[in-house]
DNA sequence: CTGTTAGCGCGTTCAT
DNA sequence: ATGAACGCGCTAACAG
C-alpha cells in the first residue's frame, strides 16, 4: 500500500529509473518524445509523486525554507508569514513554521530543527533581545546559525543581527529603520501637541522596542521638548493594557483641574496601544479627548479600530518577502552587486487617536 | 564543509555507525555506558545534526505536519494555526504550511506537495465549496487525499468533510457546530430586536457561510420573524465593506420616518462584519443607533473593537489542536475508543454593538 | 539518447 | 552488547 516509487514506474514503462527520473523531475537533457509520454502515463496511472525526502538527500537541498516568529497568532508576525510565503511559491519551495515566544534558546532549537531537515534557507522575525539573561542563549544561536551558515545554508534576519552573530557569506540582516521613524512619529506628534510624551515601551534590550524607544526620545529632544517617561511592560496586548491601566490612575488622579496638559502615549507597537486605549475606556477615558495615542506597525486588522489609530506603516508583507528573497540571490536571473535587499521604509500616519481638537 | 554524518561520529569515537545510531537518536536497546559517553562526546565536538531527511527515507516517516490555510494573514487562519502549532510542538513535530487562497485546485497541490515530503498527516482549516465551478477541483482533491490515507497519511478537516472524498480510515472531521450556533445567535438577537434582520454572507456555495446563513434563518423562523435577506460578497472585510455600502444607502435612503424599523444585520465572520460596520461608519451611520450588527467567530485582535462586536465565540486554537491530535489518536498513552475527537463548541456573545438601547 | 553503477545518510535486520 | 550488510527512493556520474 505504499505509494510508488521511481522505480516501479520505470518498471512499468519499460525504461530504467534513471530515464523515468529524467522525464518526470526536470533534468537537463530531455529524453525522446516517444519515451517521454510512456513514462508520463505510467507516472499518471500510478498515481506516482515524487519521495522529496529522497530527491532531497540526493540532491542535498530540501526545497524547504524555515520561518521563526514568535507567535504566528500575532498579525504583525502573521503578514510577514505571508509574505514569506508567497516568496517561497515563488520560489517552488515550502514553507516549515516554527513558533518560539521569543526566547533564545528555543530559536537555537529551531535553528538546529531547521538545519536537521536541511533547510536551503531561514527567515529569523522576531525581535532581538540583548537583555543579560538572554546572553548565553544568543551566543548558542549565534554559535548555531554561524555552523548553519558555513554549511551552507542561508539566513535573513527582521530588524537587527543576532546579537554576537559573525558576519559572513549567507547571512543576511533586512533592516527596519524603527529608529528614524520612530523620530519622524515624535516629530509630528510634537508638532501638533502640547501636552506631555509618555512611552510604553516594551522590556529593555529587546532590540526593536528599545529602537523606537530611543527614535521617539530623539524626535521630542530635536523639537524642543522634554524626554518623555519610560513604561516598561510586556511586547503584547496585554503589557499595552496594564499600562494603561496605571496611566488612567494617573490622569485621572492628580488635581486634575481643568487644564492640566493633555498626555500623549507612544506604545512601541500597534497592538500593544490598543491594549493600552482599552485600558483607558475601561477607565471611562475618552481617546483622544481625554488623552492621545500613538502606536507603530500599521497593523492591517487593526485599521477599523475607532479612534483610528496614529501610527508607522510598516510593510510587513513586503519585509517578509524581502528576506526571503535576500536568502537566494536575485529572483530569477536578474543581476547587480547583491543589489540592495530593498530597502524597507516606513511612513508615519497620522490619524484621529492624535487629533488634538 | 558539509554537515558531519552520523559515519563521522561513529569513526571519531571508533565505533560503528549502527552503535551511533543507537546512541544518539532513540533506539530500543542502550549500548554500555562507557561507549555511549565517547558517542556523545564525539558528536559534540564535531556539531553532529541528524539529516532528518535520511531518516526519514529510512523510517519511511517525516516528523512533518501539513497545514493548509486560505490565507496565514487572516486572524481566523492564525489563530487555527497557533493551536495545530502548539499541538505539533506536543508531538514532537513540525508543521508544513501552505496557503491556497481557498480553491480546490491549490489544495489539491499542496496535498500533493505534502505528500511529497511524506508528511505524516495534514490538517485542511479552510472552508470548503461546493460550487459547481469547483466541482471538478473538489473531484481531485477528493482523490488525492484519498490517495494519500491510503497510503497511510493522516488528514484532519475543520468544519466539513472534502465534498466527494471517501470516509475511510486515517481521514478526520474537526465538526464545527456553525448552523447551530448561528440559530442560537439570532434566536438570541431576535429576543432583543424588533426591527428586520439582514445576513451579509459569503458566496454562495462556500459551506461555512451557507451553514451559518441556514443556521440564522432557522433561528429567525423560530422566533417566528420573517426570513433574513442575504447579500452574498466576498467572505472577507473587504466583501463586507462592500455589503455595508450597499446597506448605508437602504439605511438612509427611504422615508427614513423616524419609526423606521432598525435593521440588525448579521454578518458570516467577524472580519467581514468590521468591513460592514467600517462602511457604514464611513457613511455616516452609527452602530447601534442607526443599525446592529454581529459576526461570527470572536477574533481575539477585534475585540478591542468599539462598539464592542456581538459575535459567537469558537475556540479557533482549541480546533487547531483538536484537528491536530485527531491525526495521530489520543496523546501518550490514553484509552478509550477513538474517544470524541473533543467536541467543538461555542458561544454566543452579545455585546454592544447588537444592543437595542 | 539510454542504461548501469554508485552513492546521499541513516535505521535495521542479521550474525557475531 | 556490538558490528556488517542491506535497503529506503532518488540523482549523478559514467559507460554503452
Amino acid at each position: 500500500m505504499a505509494a510508488s516509487t521511481l522505480t516501479e514506474v520505470a518498471r512499468l514503462a519499460g525504461v530504467s529509473p534513471a530515464t523515468a527520473s529524467r522525464v518526470l523531475n526536470g533534468s537537463a537533457r530531455k529524453p525522446g518524445k516517444d519515451i517521454t509520454e510512456r513514462v508520463r502515463q505510467a507516472a499518471e496511472s500510478l498515481g506516482y509523486i515524487p519521495n522529496a525526502q529522497a530527491q532531497g538527500l540526493a540532491k542535498s537541498s530540501s526545497g524547504l525554507i524555515g520561518l521563526i516568529v514568535h507567535d504566528i497568532a500575532d498579525p504583525y508576525f502573521a503578514a510577514i508569514a505571508r509574505g514569506v510565503q508567497e516568496a517561497a511559491r515563488e520560489q517552488h519551495k515550502m514553507v516549515l513554521l516554527a513558533t518560539t515566544g521569543g526566547g533564545p534558546t528555543e530559536e537555537r532549537e529551531a535553528v538546529a530543527a531547521f538545519a536537521a531537515r536541511r533547510a536551503d534557507s531561514i527567515v529569523i522575525a522576531g525581535s532581538r533581545s540583548c537583555r543579560t539573561e538572554d546572553q548565553d542563549g544568543n551566543a548558542e544561536l549565534a554559535a548555531e546559525l554561524d555552523r548553519y551558515c558555513r554549511n551552507g545554508g542561508q539566513v535573513a534576519v527582521v530588524g537587527h543581527p543576532v546579537v554576537g552573530a559573525t558576519v559572513q557569506e549567507g547571512y543576511h540582516v533586512v533592516r527596519v529603520p524603527n529608529q528614524e521613524l520612530a523620530r519622524r512619529l515624535a516629530a509630528e506628534l510634537a508638532a501638533g501637541w502640547d501636552g506631555d510624551f509618555v512611552i510604553v515601551g516594551g522590556p529593555e534590550g529587546l532590540l526593536t522596542s528599545d529602537d523606537r524607544v530611543r527614535g521617539f526620545q530623539e524626535g521630542l529632544e530635536r523639537a524642543g521638548r522634554p524626554q518623555a517617561e519610560v513604561l516598561r511592560t510586556a511586547f503584547n496586548r496585554s503589557g499595552g493594557y496594564d499600562a494603561g491601566l496605571q496611566l488612567a490612575g494617573r490622569i485621572k488622579a492628580p488635581g486634575s483641574g481643568e487644564a492640566a496638559p493633555k498626555l500623549c502615549i507612544f506604545a512601541v507597537n500597534d497592538v500593544m496601544a490598543i491594549g493600552t486605549a482599552a485600558a483607558l475606556r475601561a477607565e471611562g477615558l475618552r481617546i483622544p479627548r481625554d488623552a492621545a495615542i500613538a502606536g507603530f506597525d500599521d497593523i492591517e486588522t487593526l485599521r477599523d479600530f475607532r479612534p483610528a489609530l496614529s501610527t508607522v506603516r510598516l510593510p510587513l508583507e513586503d519585509i517578509g518577502r524581502l528576506a526571503t528573497r535576500a536568502t537566494r540571490g536575485r529572483p530569477d536571473g536578474e543581476e547587480g552587486e547583491e543589489a540592495a535587499p530593498g530597502a524597507v521604509t516606513g511612513e508615519v500616519t497620522l490619524r484621529r487617536s492624535t487629533e488634538a481638537a
